[in-house]
DNA sequence: TGGCTTTAGTTAGATACCAAACTATATAGT
DNA sequence: ACTATATAGTTTGGTATCTAACTAAAGCCA
């Protein structure tokens, strides 16, 4: 097999289930839809959020600035966001879903549903249950490594 | 929290922890160095092959053709890979690993292994144990799904 | 007030990835 | 043998991501 430490082997596993499952999202996805974009929808619509800024998104998604702005500018191009100058900061925008973007995340989500049974059908719920804590665990401890 | 199903969640985790460590990965590589060339240095040199088609790494590392011909490209360009006509096969080619492409291999090895104390400091092996076995189910079926 | 530093957003230039479409060669079927 | 199909590699065009460097506005501090 691999002598690999073992980190190693748990991330590059990681790295390949990651792949697979963004394939899999992917192909669901309606026409021009990226999972990036649909992260920027949900995160709109769950959260409750009515605006908000470039920056803030970056930060909530742990991307750069340039990688924001060049998915919102896409975003604002196909109607799903609006973006206006935060009145009260010269440097800043603000960010807000249009009903289009309201309307593309419920058609995301209807285009995902199917896709649990055929997960479930490899994976039971009862071994999602358990990875998740240890996962969430690793997740929290390595973002905070990074300083 | 959220609402999510169990399965959005982790893969959710998955997708935030591969993001992470590759970016813990990138920021040690030597310079010009990357993910994707790694992993075909490091794919000669594990399996001890010797000559394979670009068509044979792209499907060992589940991409595409284009993806494999583009970082080919690359490092035939950086000097670590040589790619020349299969004579067996007028459409195919055969890469193998130079000696600077070996050598390269050993650099990012040593540049890695500073960073295992460091995930070890906030991750057990005995966690990364545990976790091991379910992401490899996961994996293998995950990957028996897409068809 | 004036100047230094920080922050927001953008631009430029790279790499990695994909799908679709193209060329050339090989294989199969009749 | 000929034709149809499949496979290897490339090209084109698009999205996501990064770093470095830039502009403009804000904040701090003496």
């Amino acid at each position: 097999m691999t002598d690999d430490p073992l980190a190693f082997e748990v991330f590059n596993e990681i790295g390949i289930i990651d792949q697979l499952a963004s394939a899999m999202f992917a192909s669901v996805m309606p026409a021009g839809m990226t999972q990036a974009q649909f992260t920027v929808l949900n995160h709109f619509v769950r959260l409750s959020v009515v605006e908000k800024s470039p920056a803030d998104l970056a930060n909530a998604f742990q991307l750069t600035r340039p990688t924001m702005t060049s998915t919102l500018s896409r975003m604002e191009r196909a109607g799903l966001v609006t973006i206006r100058p935060d009145p009260a900061d010269g440097r800043a925008k603000l960010v807000s879903l249009t009903s289009e973007g309201r309307a593309m995340r419920e058609n995301c989500i209807s285009a995902l549903l199917p896709l649990l049974p055929l997960i479930n059908s490899v994976v039971s719920n009862a071994e999602l249950s358990e990875l998740l804590p240890a996962l969430r665990k690793i997740r929290v401890k390595l973002d905070a490594l990074r300083d």
